[in-house]
This record gives C-alpha cells, structure tokens and sequence, in this order.
DNA sequence: TTCATTGCAAAATTTTTGCATACGA
DNA sequence: TCGTATGCAAAAATTTTGCAATGAA
C-alpha cells in the first residue's frame, strides 16, 4: 500500500481490514517467505518454521498461505517439472518466471518483458482481462544443450 | 509418423518400438481421448472407460497415460484454478492454450501464433532450449468482465 | 469477553506401488 | 511360453477439515 510499510505491515492493516487477527504465526510464514531466497513448498516452510516455534502445526501453515494469498503477500507459483506441488513466494519479488532444466534439474529464474508484452496483446486479440498468468518453462539449459545434441525426452 | 496412420496405429508402432505391448485398455484410452471435445482429467477418463470395459481400473488408467505420454500420444496440460489436477489431451490436437474466467467458470481454448513468438524469443533470450512451455491464463472473459468494472479478486 | 485462530488427529483427494493373475506376441 | 500389463488392495503424498482449546483485540 504505502511506499514505507514493511510487508509485516502491511499484513497487519490488510488482516484488520478483513476482521482478521495478526498472529505469531502469520508473521512468523511471511518473514520465513521474505527471508528466504529460495523457491518454498508449504512443508519446507514448516520446517523453517519449527526452528522458531516448535509446536507450529502443517495445517497451519496451510491455512496461513491461503490467508497470506487472500492478502496478497504472496504468489502461487509451479515448476513444469513438478507441477502438481505449490511453491509459495512472496509479492514483494518482482515479477518473474521459472526455467527447469530436465536433464540437470536446476531451476533459474529470468524475467522478461516478453512475456508481459504477449500478455497485454493476447489481452487484446481473445478480448478478456487477463489477472493471472502462469508461464512454466521446460527444457535443455545452456550447458546440458551443448553435451546433448541428441535428445531422447 | 506417416501422415496414413490413425493414432492407434502409431501407438502400435510406438508401442512394439520400445518393446511394449498394445492392450485393449490402451486402445480405450486413447480412444477416450481422441474423440473427447472435452477436458479429461484421470477420473474422467476412467468413468468413460468403465461404459466400454467395466473391469478397468484406475491405476491402469494412470498406468496407461503415463504411457501414452512416453508415446508422445497425449500431452498434460493444467488450467490455472486447478493447477493440481492433471488434464489429459491427445497430441494429434493442435497446439493451443487455456483461459480460465474467474467469474463464470468457462475455460476456453484459443491459439496464437504470439505465444509461439514468445517462445522462440524466448529461447534466445536466455539461450535455452525450450521442450515444453506450459502457458495458463486466468482473469474475467469478456461477458463478465462488462458487469464486473469492480473487481475484488 | 468474544470470536478468530491454532493444534491435533482424522479425513479427503489424487496418484503410485506390490503382487499374484491374465494375456499379448 | 515368456515377460509385459492388469486388477485389486494397500500405501503414499499432499492438502483439508472438525473440534476443543487458545489467544488477540
């Protein structure tokens, strides 16, 4: 909202406004998702979150990323590879998107403003309004191409 | 392969290349799938299946996508709301993408050429080699975007 | 105090696996 | 016949839910 609010902050004002209580527990997630600089499944946050409060629960994990989303502090996002699992990060990121290497398995990040160019044409061209794209990027990355000019998957 | 084969005969022959077998079930599948305008998810497939082979099972039919798959015969899409839920579709369809309306629950499919673009451009940009691109948009669809100028979510 | 939130355990959902039997080539 | 594929049941993997107890405002 405002230029000087932490994400904390944030929350807390977009909780109250909804009728919702801050609590250790919410806070605790957003800063695990700030602070990290890797992708999180929601088990992974669980995980980072018990060194913190031992008694913190999986369900309430879940149950603070649907708030969290409901909140717009964070992202869903999916890997190409691994589609079926969510990764959480949050919207103070910018924008961006995700490349999994099938042979070497890596993941990089890149952004573009490709894809923020197709987005707004195809906004254009199918005629609708277009509030979340889902772009997952699969393949050879530049290292594992060169040693794999013959291609089995 | 060879622009006379039916998608039967080119699963047979892909079948016996790698030392597999063609079983009616597989046939079924396939066939489920080639003359469905619809989405299918497993379950789907499965129910129409048990109309033609009422002993089939659910495994078989996860069992048997995940060979069509390696077959090149079907591809796995998702849609943006339902991103867990693995949807099948024969590859003899033409390649397009899905558009999820937040509002009425329509998906629709459209083609363009841009995503294509994006794609090549794409490759270059960050010196891949892109196998699989997984492109999913969600928003309002035309209609509903018109009586909804407010929008919440 | 009040009601949203949590922890816990149990259930739900979707997909995978082990194993004996059936069946295609 | 030989070994792949199937059916069945059980397990695995991930997420959701019911409910009594807790805790934020």
């Amino acid at each position: 909202m405002d230029k000087n609010s932490t994400p904390l902050i944030t929350l807390n004002q977009s909780l109250h406004a909804s009728g919702r209580r801050m609590t250790s527990q919410r806070a605790l997630v957003l800063k695990i998702l700030e602070e990290s600089t890797e992708h999180l499944d929601a088990e992974t946050i669980w995980e980072r979150a018990k060194a913190q409060d031992e008694r913190i629960n999986l369900a309430t994990i879940y149950r603070t990323l649907i708030v969290l989303k409901e909140m717009r502090m964070v992202d869903l996002r999916y890997f190409a590879r691994d589609h079926k699992r969510e990764i959480y990060e949050p919207t103070s990121k910018p924008e961006h998107y995700h490349f999994t290497c099938t042979k070497c398995g890596n993941i990089t990040e890149f952004s573009t403003n490709r894809i923020n160019r197709m987005r707004s044409q195809l906004q254009n061209e199918i005629g609708v309004v277009l509030t979340h794209t889902c772009v997952c990027l699969e393949g050879y990355c530049h290292r594992c191409a060169e040693k794999n000019t013959h291609n089995t998957e």
